[in-house]
DNA sequence: ATGGTAGTAAGACTA
């Protein structure tokens, strides 16, 4: 079972790129971010069309979450993070054969030290506490997305600009993701691949992406239990060189099936 | 880089 994440900025604009994506990836589990539509507006039947069953918690402008599945369905839905109240739609998770996904577009956070900074450790740490119960609930659990926190220097392209005291890279952010982790989840990237320099964000300003200065802070995290059903993962450069693109690629985790 | 580009939506906000 191949599960990917990609936020796609803005599902209106990059519903073409979607499609051709999923007709040459065929991923079986895709978590969107930043779908930027009203629920009313979601092109359900247009992914239908191709196979792909979806749920999805959208507004207006901002945020908005999908979860994709190709002939599989879609259970016990959950929107947004138990007992934490937020308007912005950040998060869907759903038990797709047997296996809960959890979708996140963590918070950007701005800058250090301001208060979109302070929401997106709040959020973490609400996220992590929600975890904690779903893992336990859950143990084939994986929890996908964007993450807006590269887990180490090999995942920036330059680590004295993105450095300890850089949104994205902070100390407290990667304190906060290493947390995630010790709940038992491991970043499936990592279990393949070694090297640094693979990224999964490309600033659209002064040329970023031709130039290579990206970011990998789009992760699929696999439970203890899914961890040896991993079998591949990477991130997929190519829907980035399509015309008028997501700043993101697609990262996915291939999952062998159970014995 | 107190810039830069893109999306939304019609000027500023978010990333």
């Amino acid at each position: 079972m191949k599960i990917a994440s990609w936020n796609v900025n803005s599902l209106n604009v990059r519903l073409p790129h979607l499609e051709q994506w999923l007709r040459d990836a065929r991923p079986d589990v895709v978590g969107l971010q930043e779908t930027k539509l009203e629920d009313a507006k979601f092109p359900d039947s247009a992914l239908a069309a191709l196979g792909y069953r979806s749920v999805f918690a959208g507004q207006k402008t901002y945020n908005g979450v999908a979860l994709l599945a190709r002939d599989r369905a879609i259970e016990a839905v959950q929107v947004g993070i138990p007992g934490f109240e937020d308007e912005q739609k950040r998060v869907i998770a759903a038990t797709i054969d047997g296996v809960r996904v959890v979708n996140l577009y963590v918070v950007n956070g701005q800058d250090v030290g301001t208060d979109k900074y302070a929401y997106k450790l709040r959020w973490l740490a609400a996220v992590e506490a929600w975890l904690e119960h779903e893992r336990r609930a859950h143990p084939d659990l994986v929890v996908l997305g964007d993450f807006n926190i590269a887990p180490d220097d090999r995942d920036v392209h330059d680590p004295a600009v993105w450095n300890e005291s850089h949104i994205l890279t902070s100390a407290d952010e990667r304190a906060a993701l290493q947390r995630l982790l010790g709940l038992g989840l491991h970043d499936a990237f990592r279990l393949h691949h070694t090297q640094g320099g693979i990224f999964s964000w490309w600033d659209y300003r002064q040329a970023g992406f031709r130039r290579d200065l990206g970011l990998r802070i789009d992760l699929t995290l696999v439970s203890d239990s899914l961890r040896d059903r991993a079998v591949a993962s990477g991130v997929d450069r190519e829907p980035r060189t399509w015309d008028r693109p997501s700043d993101h690629a697609p990262a996915w985790v291939e999952l062998r099936r159970r014995d």
